[in-house]
DNA sequence: TATTGTTATACTCTATAACTATA
DNA sequence: TATAGTTATAGAGTATAACAATA
C-alpha cells in the first residue's frame, strides 16, 4: 500500500435524484437477488407471473406494455416460464393470433413463495427508513414516474 | 380493434419499492438523455467528469470505484472522454502504472454546461413532486443504499 | 392493410479472466 | 508476489426490422 489520499467526493452527485435512484435501484435489486435466489426468478420473471395471476386471459402483449417489455423480449421470457412449467400460452378463440396467458398450479405455487420473499424484503426496507418513509417513498416514487409529461 | 377489455392491474407491483424504484429510475434516465443529447453525454460520462473535477489528480481506479464501475468497463469510457479531448490521462510520477486523472478546459466547459442540465433536470423534478418531496426522497434514497449491511 | 407472436440482430451494460508493466 | 491499467470475452437487458398467420 503507498497511500490512502482520503475519500473520493462526489460533489453534487449526492444531490441529484438520478444518481441517487440508480444506485439504490442496484441495492434494492442485489437484494432480491439474493432473497429470490432459490426461487430462481428475476424481477422481470415474478412481475410477470404476478401480472398474469391478475390478469388471468389477457393476451401476451397486453401484458407485456402493461409491465414496460418489448414485445420480441418478452418472448424469450414466456418461453422460459412455459418450459419450467409455470405458466402456458393458450391460443385465444377470440382472436387465433393472440396467445392468453394462464399460471400453472405450479406456477400459482411458486407465486406464493415469491410473494412471501418479497413481503421481507418490504419488510427489510421497512427497517431501514421506517414505515411512513417506506408509504412516502412510494407515493413520491409514483408521482416522479410522471415527469414524462412535462417541459 | 376487436375489443380493449379495460386495464391490466399489477397488483402488489404498485406497492413494491424495487418496482417502483426500477421505474422512475428509467423515467428520470429517459429525461436526462433528452437533456443531455445535445451534449453528447451519458449519465456515467457526466457523473465522471464531475468526479475528476471534484477530485483532480486522483487515480483512474480509485473515480471507477467511487462510481460504482468495474475497472475493465472505465477503460472505454476514459477512452472516449479522451479521444472528445475532454479528459486526459496523465501518468502518475509516484506510482507510474497509475493514471491521474485531470479534466482538460474543454472538459471543464462542458461540465458547465451539463450541470446546467442537470440544474434543469432538477428543477423539473422539484416541480413534480415539490422541494419537500425532493430533499425527502434524496434523504431516503441515501438510507435505502445502506440495505446491503442488513439480514 | 393492420396486428400478434416470432425470429434475427444489434447495441449497451455489466462481470470475469488473464495479460503487461510496474511495484 | 501484488497492483494499475488493459484486453478479450461473455452474459444480461433492451431496441428495431421483418416475416408468417390471422384479422
Amino acid at each position: 500500500m503507498t497511500e490512502a489520499e482520503g475519500e473520493i467526493r462526489l460533489g453534487l452527485l449526492d444531490g441529484a435524484v438520478g444518481y441517487l435512484l440508480r444506485r439504490a435501484q442496484l441495492v434494492v435489486f442485489e437484494d432480491f437477488a439474493r432473497r429470490f435466489a432459490a426461487l430462481d426468478l428475476t424481477p422481470a420473471q415474478f412481475s410477470t407471473l404476478l401480472a398474469i395471476r391478475e390478469n388471468p386471459g389477457r393476451r401476451q402483449s397486453d401484458i407485456a406494455a402493461a409491465l414496460g417489455v418489448q414485445r420480441p423480449n418478452f418472448v424469450a421470457l414466456m418461453d422460459n416460464l412455459e418450459r419450467r412449467g409455470l405458466a402456458a400460452r393458450v391460443r385465444s378463440g377470440e382472436d387465433r393470433r393472440a396467445n392468453a396467458l394462464e399460471l400453472t398450479k405450479g406456477g400459482a405455487a411458486l407465486l406464493d413463495r415469491a410473494l412471501a420473499a418479497q413481503g421481507e424484503q418490504e419488510a427489510a426496507i421497512r427497517a431501514a427508513i421506517g414505515e411512513t418513509g417506506r408509504r412516502e417513498l412510494i407515493a413520491t416514487l409514483a408521482r416522479l414516474s410522471q415527469l414524462s409529461n412535462q417541459t
